[in-house]
DNA sequence: CTGAAAGCGCTAACAC
DNA sequence: GTGTTAGCGCTTTCAG
């Protein structure tokens, strides 16, 4: 079949193991022979077998990535190519390779899991969406297993390496530029409470309205799917209400789309009528009509250092448990406005 | 370190091959030590290591993917996540994992393929973006190994196996549909002229204006980038005419929502004043303002009958080059209107 | 139907 | 610095 680093070997008049350090670089051998054996490799068109490698030297180079289940509806927002990039980015400049899965249900993606430790293909493991009762962490902290995750893990924080964005603050930085704005009535759109992402972003509403002594009504707190259905929803039901409010907050740029169309609907004019605080900051938000300020949490960049830290983890075991925090950046477009005083 | 075929073995009373015929699901093998065999690897919680298995059966189980240049624009398309998915869904429905490298060039991308294919990393490959002149397909055949482009290749089209629209019909359906709506100052704003898909569609537009007596004229066609901005700067050309188009072809939905964008920026109102049929059809193209009319090109099913035909080919090296062509359809949304007669 | 034994291609002690 | 050798954990003849 192919060549291997027995013919190569051979041909250089040298042993099969210095071949092998050759090829790992090893310092203590030879200018001369290095490079004779470099150009036999050469000559022959050798390139190693990584399944041998990998069996023997117990390494993959490889890190696996757990999709959302592919029929989910978390693979249409944005969000998810755009972390992906970010991981491969930081993947590839370690020159490592990357491995997905996905599962159609919690089970389907626990056995792909399972079969990527247990079957030794990958060396470590990226984890997005941690749920609150999470049996991959658990299994994969059980065995020992290096992985980091995205977002903030429900459990055991301390003594988990996670890639996060703090939502509290990014949220109420969000929430007191409205109020500065001049709004009061300032409602919340966010994801399913089960999510950390939504806890803190809520905690961050809460706390900025707190502090400008803004009354916490809970008919302006909605939990919705994180995407354009969920906004139009969000809208509907916000936009029934006697008091409408002045002001959207909402967590997710494809929910705001959502938002917007329905706000269009029902002929609420963005910033005129209403001013809206988008997140996320994907493109679109730069397209959309009109152009959205949201707060840009940096996707490319959770991805970046979580394959990063993913992989430093890796090659040094006694390396510390990590929370990296990306920062976050509250870009202004024309989707809010100065309320002009009524009463 | 874990559990061994050796260790199941001993404990089960049987040789390792019986174990390893057990995993293999060996037919003849009585069901009884299949059973015993079964309820020890249970006990012991062994899984198989699955690169020894690689090393040994010289297969992976694996598919890989190049992605487009993780800093390239493309990435940025919903096109990608899309397919991707499509992809993701063959692969895991037929057992397979998928495995995924990035390049910042052609030459890295180059030598992440041979990597992959050299090391046995995996069975085979799914190309997108077939470019004039590739390395990688070149590489591939020479190598005889199993590939599948998702799109059409620039050379050699009847020897090898690719998923494809029947992009020169569905332009041409599009240009007809306004055509019959009375447009005939119609633009064509389309990508690089080096992709096949650019080339088909281009011939399909002027296919159908011929059938319709409609002389072309070449200002009307536009090569710019899958990006907002390509679309931004069509229109900017393509209005500055004396004679403006009364209708917009845009063979991609994100290009269309630049394209909407600066009609907006302009005051020139869709569809009142200008009609415009897109691509694709994101999930984008229902949430813009207006809502497009964009040729739905089942992305998805590009990227599941990829994934499926490529594991037949592997697992069944006498299957047969296909050409595997998925159907498309115009959605109407409220993107374009009749012309009103002026003259 | 099952066992014994020879590899798959590479790495990693351990010698020298 | 380099060679020898014993595996890594599995599959696969070949016997029986």
């Amino acid at each position: 079949m192919s060549v291997t680093i027995k013919e190569v070997a051979k041909l250089a008049n040298v042993a099969p193991s210095t071949v092998s350090r050759v090829i790992a670089n090893n310092p203590r051998i030879s200018e001369a022979t290095k490079r004779k054996v470099k150009k036999v490799m050469e000559e022959l068109g050798y390139h190693p077998n990584l399944n041998a490698r990998s069996l023997s030297s117990k390494a993959t180079h490889t890190i696996g990535l757990v999709m959302p289940s592919s029929r989910d509806i978390v693979f249409q927002n944005p969000f998810f190519p755009t972390v992906l990039q970010g991981i491969s980015d930081g993947v590839h400049e370690k020159k490592y390779a990357l491995q997905m899965t996905t599962g159609k249900s919690e089970t389907e993606i626990f056995d792909a899991v399972i079969q990527m430790v247990q079957g030794k293909r990958v060396d470590g493991m990226i984890l997005l969406n941690s749920k609150v009762e999470d049996k991959v962490i658990q299994y994969l902290r059980e065995m020992d297993f290096p992985f980091v995750v995205i977002g903030k893990p429900a459990k055991h924080i301390e003594e988990i390496t996670h890639v996060d964005n703090d939502n509290v603050s990014a949220m109420k930085e969000a929430t007191e530029f409205l109020i500065h704005l001049g709004h009061r009535q300032i409602a919340f759109i966010g994801g399913s409470p089960e999510l950390m992402v939504t806890v803190d972003r809520l905690n961050g509403y809460k706390q900025a309205l707190e502090n400008a002594d803004i009354p916490i009504k809970e008919e302006y707190i909605k939990h919705e799917e994180f995407l354009r259905e969920g906004g139009q929803e969000a809208v509907n039901e916000l936009m029934a209400f006697q008091l409408r409010p002045t002001a959207l907050l909402v967590v997710d740029d494809f929910m705001t789309l959502g938002v917007l169309n329905k706000l269009d609907e029902l002929g609420i004019k963005v910033p005129e009528d209403i001013s809206v605080v988008s997140f996320n900051n994907i493109l679109l938000s730069e397209m959309s009509k009109p152009p959205l300020t949201s707060v840009d949490i940096n996707i490319i960049k959770l991805g970046l250092e979580a394959s990063r830290s993913l992989i430093e983890k890796i090659e040094n075991s006694a390396e510390p448990t990590k929370r990296i925090i990306i920062s976050h950046q509250l870009v202004e477009r024309s989707s809010c406005s100065r309320i002009h005083k009524e009463k």
